[in-house]
DNA sequence: TTCGGAAATATGATATATCAAATTGCGGCG
DNA sequence: CGCCGCAATTTGATATATCATATTTCCGAA
């Protein structure tokens, strides 16, 4: 369906084509995108039907996703989007900082001129669907974006954990392009990374994709602190 | 059941005490004490009857070691624990090496003297099964005497990557103490770890469990040169 | 005896059924 | 007008059934 299915998806772990894997695969890009708030519940039924299968492939991808603690259950047991606290946000961020700083040191020498296309190409559409205010679009595209470095590292079990802790923090990051955008924030991150994979230069790319996620952190740390302050929301049904 | 349960399960996951949930903390439990040995196949229908449940809960406990790339399925999908060539070992290492590294770090100063008795008591336990020959507790209590210091760190996400990284290890840990206690190894590393958690010293906490993996993973890899030098060797089947 | 392959059996994936707990709706009471 | 409590409905967990492959067994031909 999407490229994002390509790059974010668990091909060392996929089992054949199953159902399951479909569903999970569909899943993944949806949380990535930012299609899942926090706090919403996930009903695996409705699920079932809306992608024309039984509950349980349907049950056995979701599950997947809370044994990964993508997604959560409460005490009385319903399947939920969780919402993440700010020790949590942290604690995400600074393991993300080891290990996509370490793969960004290993990929550097390997990136090929292809990938470099790849990068400017997509930080392009990147741009573009920024200007057009289609953050699902954004979302997908910042995590092509990375993972299009992150793959060159060759390191399978970093990649991993990397997966795993971008669809933790992805139903938060959804509400964090809006409000970076209305402050017409930073984006020339990504030119700084494009420009160090460029030249190949590990420590540069390195500190340039930490600069990133320093202002992603920074942005997500603003967002909570104002959400602290705002009345409790209501949230919303899925059709 | 056994303290590695407590211990080594997930229960920042854990939803309730669900059918699956315990038969998932069972296999944990067995894994971590080498009782499945790489190329060994699961057979989800026969667990459940040895469970005594039916085949859902149980398949949902195998998928859920499979997501986490502790188990995995062949092209024509058969469950199996996988057998790790040594790049993967490297990699698992490797990462240990910062996990536990910077877990240690984190947990020196938080350190009680509960933890350091706790420590000593299970390192003697250690220390008899290791004499006895039992290598399943050996293993265990290796487990329990490393997240000991772990959980102190209060970094539950690196605590639960860690655990992973023992999972996916385990069934090839298994063949390493018969060897070392026959080289009568260096079982001192862990008495260097008690004496930094008494002084509650970050480096030397560190450092002494660097040194205890790397002796690890020094003995893993004579194993796996030994192995390969070998003749392919069948695998047995479950009782 | 050994090998090829068909029949029998086992296994994983999916669908459906059942049950208990949780949620929702609704009507009545204050 | 609001809120309390019971009935209807929903939902997650488990059990069972079914189907398509894969594996094993076993028999006959070379």
């Amino acid at each position: 369906m999407n490229r994002v299915g390509d790059i974010l998806n668990y091909e060392a772990l996929s089992r054949g084509d199953t159902l399951a894997e479909q569903i999970h695969r569909q899943l993944v890009g949806a949380i990535i995108a930012g299609s899942y708030a926090p706090k919403e519940r996930i009903n695996v039924r409705r699920l079932a039907v809306e992608m024309g299968a039984s509950v349980t492939p349907v049950r056995e991808a979701v599950l997947r996703l809370v044994a990964d603690g993508v997604l959560g259950v409460t005490e009385k047991s319903a399947i939920v989007v969780p919402e993440r606290g700010l020790d949590e946000i942290a604690e995400i961020f600074d393991i993300r900082r080891t290990l996509e700083g370490d793969m960004a040191i290993a990929a550097a020498k390997k990136i090929t001129d292809t990938d470099v296309q790849n990068l400017k190409d997509t930080q392009e559409s990147f741009l573009a669907a920024l200007d057009a205010g289609d953050y699902q679009k954004v979302l997908q595209l910042n995590s092509v974006f990375h993972f299009l470095i992150y793959q060159r590292a060759e390191s399978p079990l970093r990649l991993e954990f990397a997966r795993i802790l971008w669809l933790r923090i992805g139903p938060t990051l959804r509400y964090m392009y809006p409000l970076l955008h209305k402050g017409r924030g930073d984006h020339r991150r990504h030119e700084d990374i494009i420009e160090a994979a460029e030249r190949r230069d590990p420590e540069e790319l390195r500190n340039s994709i930490l600069a990133d996620l320093g202002s992603s952190l920074e942005a997500l740390r603003r967002y909570k602190q104002e959400q602290a302050a705002l009345p409790p929301r209501r949230v919303r049904k899925r059709a």
